[in-house]
DNA sequence: ACGTTCACTTGCATTTAGCAAGTGTGAATA
DNA sequence: TATTCACACTTGCTAAATGCAAGTGAACGT
């Protein structure tokens, strides 16, 4: 489901901006680590956000990275990303009239998660090494 | 597939310990927070991380867990777990004979991530409440 | 005006999740 | 010893998600 040009909540831009209702499913319980994964829980979803918050910002950008997500997959991720009111959508400063995408407070709020994920990656997973352009720890400037 | 008495690696007592094989599939990328999400990328790997952190060895309380995981779910995710190493098995303490699971130091040192899910949940997440029992950060002694 | 880029959508085969029920072994009980 | 029970899974089946290739239409560049 996908409302591209409607009335109502989202009000639509040439066809791009999509219609952001409320949210699906209900919780499995109240636990807070359950929680965040009905929302990240998946081999999709925080690579976007990774995406993000390396300052990408288009559909294009995020379908390119090395993992190569399928379109229709990262199509519904960003639509439940929008949803749960980790992204949203602002139009792309060079040009305007499309439609690119951006972490909101909340989705900001993922950033120790990413690190924590990926120190423990470096640490522990076999295959992983540092990469020019992942994602940092920020220090304090000398 | 699991080999339940076999001989080779995994040498089984009574028909419950798993045989341990290396792995299966390849990174898909060498980015470390892909890595991690490779193994841990689903909605019940970290739930089940989660209850050996909270000292839940057994199968039956994994199952137990208010999610709810599907048995055949948890079969297969404890496989897994025993297969990239995060977690082994020892003979249960007041019952040797039976096989409970435990985390590796590889496992344990998913704790900060699973703290980063917690607080995430906590802050952004509209159904998480703090849970008697849940994950705890230590502390140092007043 | 025309072709290209972009942001998706659609169709379809394969895989995984989810549910209920069943199986074999060890432990407890009669 | 025979039965029952609990435990740790497995099996079978349906529904949903994933992965791939191809298609669509608005926007952009020329």
């Amino acid at each position: 489901m996908q409302v591209i040009a409607g009335y109502g909540n989202g009000v639509s831009i040439q066809g791009r901006k999509r219609s952001v209702e409320p949210e699906g499913e209900p919780a499995r319980s109240p636990c807070p680590v359950s929680c965040s994964l009905d929302v990240l829980g998946d081999r999709w979803t925080l690579l976007v956000v990774r995406d993000l918050i390396l300052g990408h910002s288009r559909f294009k950008d995020f379908a390119a990275s090395p993992e190569g997500i399928p379109t229709n997959v990262l199509s519904d991720r960003l639509d439940r990303l929008l949803r749960s009111g980790i992204v949203d959508q602002v139009p792309v400063e060079e040009n305007p009239g499309r439609m690119g995408y951006q972490l909101t407070k909340k989705g900001q709020a993922l950033r120790p998660l990413l690190e924590a994920m990926r120190d423990w990656g470096l640490a522990w997973a076999p295959g992983a090494r540092a990469l020019r352009g992942s994602v940092k720890t920020p220090r304090s400037r000398p």
